[in-house]
RNA sequence: GGGUCGUUAGCUCAGCCGGUAGAGCAGCGGACUUUUAAUCCGUUGGUCGCCAGUUCGAUCCUGGCACGACCUACCA
């Protein structure tokens, strides 16, 4: 904090120069921040209540309104003038002119700023094209705008300026307010799904001494006072089962997961993830339950459930198409035969061939899902989930019945990215302790993203997991999705972003 | 990590095949009592990302660096 009424030279341009001289003429005579007008109305709310009013109408019964805002246009015509006001819910003119202010706070006004954040009252009247407006009768400078805000037409183009400074894109582009109002009803709408269905939900540690839940590498920090290591957490899965051993049959967690990994267009170190788990359900169950939902924040959040991505649409109310991996991959590329995708030397030439990262050490089953991920996944644009991942990449799933090398699991691709993942849980505790060995053997062998062994989680399964079905969706990409968003930097409001200077 | 492109006034962008820069918006001054990105007249404002090199001379050419966007690879 700077010294109170101690205007602070600073090396700035003549814009900001002649605003913070302004300011402290303002000073000189007045509180230049008060805090004691109140608006009694909201820009969109008076539109919407007000703009079928006719002129007449609008005269014959004044209507006396208080708005406040940020001045965002303004056209001063020397003894009356407009202004173009924005508040949390839209825009509203003001004509202020001589008639109705006195000449001495049109003068003042002929000086705000674009910018500036107006307080004003007036009566509601139309213009002679027809636009609701208020006619202002007593306007108040409410907060004096140092910086002058980006070109008023084209607005913010810059894409890292729009990141780093996020208030002055939602400031100027409406598409960026939509697409977080968006996001908050798409949270909102996910929410009510769970809370009618009787889930809880809860919040589970941000904070790991041992990082699991996922095979990603974690953010460490040092707790002082506790002097141990800590790790913020890459996904809270173990918590919440534990939760579900605890008696909390159906939960729900929507927060934050920390990965130590690549930043893109798809992946931000922070990102929003949703788990749910609920016993006494299986993996099919799941894929069921998420078309109903997605279905459901659909048509809460756009009124639809037609979704338009990047040019092309979908209808997220059709039944999902159920692809076992191999199936995915031939209805891509029919020239695999069967025969091809079981032989093991095939599918390490063919992978050596597409120059793509894989585990030569893995079984049948991984060595199809790097052929998968290669070839087929981003194809997948049409909602589609994939079935019977391998046990040797699914530590935490459960097992099939019929085939112990593969799980009860899915993940659920749109327009080509993993949207979710769910499974009927592992509750075998030996089973649990078996894979949690094989993954430390990984760690050691140098996999830095296997998991760690975590014996007090066996321990907890040790008291009985009830067989549950669990699942995550990640937040980002479902917004990405519904807001038509190519970018995951586009739908979190402070991506993260290498240090300035 | 690799590739492509970019960085010029507060903002949006031109421009210069090497002679140190322009427009619109914003600002300032003036005209204008129903404008809509108001209009009209005048006007202020720039270390052309940074550092080297080549050159009589670099915003422009060369090299390096920084930052960013997009694509690509790994992770959701």
């Amino acid at each position: 904090m700077t010294q109170e009424n101690q205007p602070v030279i600073y090396d700035e341009n003549q814009i900001i120069a002649e605003r913070r001289a302004k300011l402290t003429e303002i000073r000189q005579t007045n509180n230049a921040f008060p805090n004691t007008f109140r608006r009694d109305h909201l820009t969109s709310e008076l539109i919407k209540q007000f703009n079928e009013f006719s002129k007449e109408q609008l005269e014959e019964q004044p209507t006396i309104v208080k708005i406040a805002g940020r001045m965002v246009l303004k056209r001063v015509m020397g003894k009356a003038s407009f202004a173009t006001i924005q508040d949390m819910k839209g825009r509203i003119q003001l004509y202020i002119s001589n008639d109705h202010t006195g000449e001495p706070v049109h003068a003042a006004f002929k000086h705000y700023d674009l910018g500036d954040i107006l307080g004003a009252q007036g009566t509601l009247f139309k213009t002679k094209t027809g636009e609701l407006s208020i006619r202002v009768t007593d306007l108040q400078l409410l907060t004096k705008s140092l910086r002058p805000l980006p070109e008023k037409f084209h607005g913010l183009a810059d894409q890292e300026q729009k990141y780093r400074q996020r208030y002055l894109d939602l400031i100027t582009n409406e598409e960026t307010r939509k697409v977080f109002a968006i996001r908050s009803k798409v949270v909102q709408a996910i929410r009510e799904f769970f809370v009618e269905r009787d889930y809880l939900e809860v919040e589970t540690p941000m904070m790991h001494s041992i990082p699991g839940g996922a095979s990603a590498r974690p953010f460490s920090t040092h707790h002082n006072a506790l002097d141990m290591a800590l790790f913020l957490r890459i996904a809270p899965e173990l918590y919440l089962k534990r939760l579900v051993i605890g008696g909390m049959e159906k939960v729900f967690e929507i927060n934050r997961n920390f990965r130590n990994e690549g930043i893109s267009t798809r992946h931000n170190p922070e990102f929003t993830m949703l788990e749910f788990y609920e016993a006494y359900q299986d993996f099919t169950y799941l894929m069921d339950f998420t078309e109903q939902m997605l279905v459901h924040v659909a048509k809460q959040v756009l009124g639809t459930t037609h979704i338009t991505y990047q040019g092309k649409t979908m209808d997220l109310s059709i039944s999902f198409m159920r692809l076992t991996i191999t199936q995915a991959i031939q209805k891509f590329h029919p020239d695999y035969t069967t025969e091809q995708l079981n032989d093991r030397d095939y599918l390490i030439k063919k992978l050596q061939a597409l120059n793509t990262h894989f585990n030569p050490n893995d079984g049948i089953g991984g060595l199809q899902l790097s052929l998968f991920d290669e070839t087929t996944e981003h194809l997948l644009f049409e909602p589609t989930f994939i079935v019977d991942y391998p046990a040797e990449v699914s530590p935490l799933a459960r097992r099939n019945d019929n085939n112990p090398d593969i799980t009860d699991r899915f993940e659920l691709y749109i327009a080509g990215r993993e949207i979710a993942n769910g499974f009927s849980e592992l509750n075998d505790p030996e089973d649990q302790a078996a894979r949690f060995q094989e993954q430390a053997k990984a760690k050691d062998a140098g996999d830095s993203e296997a998991m760690h062994y975590d014996a007090d989680y066996i321990r907890a399964l040790e008291y009985g997991l009830p067989p549950t079905a669990g699942e995550g969706i990640g937040i980002d990409r479902l917004v990405m999705l519904l807001t038509d968003s190519p970018s995951i930097r586009d739908v979190i409001l402070f991506p993260q972003l290498r240090q300035e200077d």
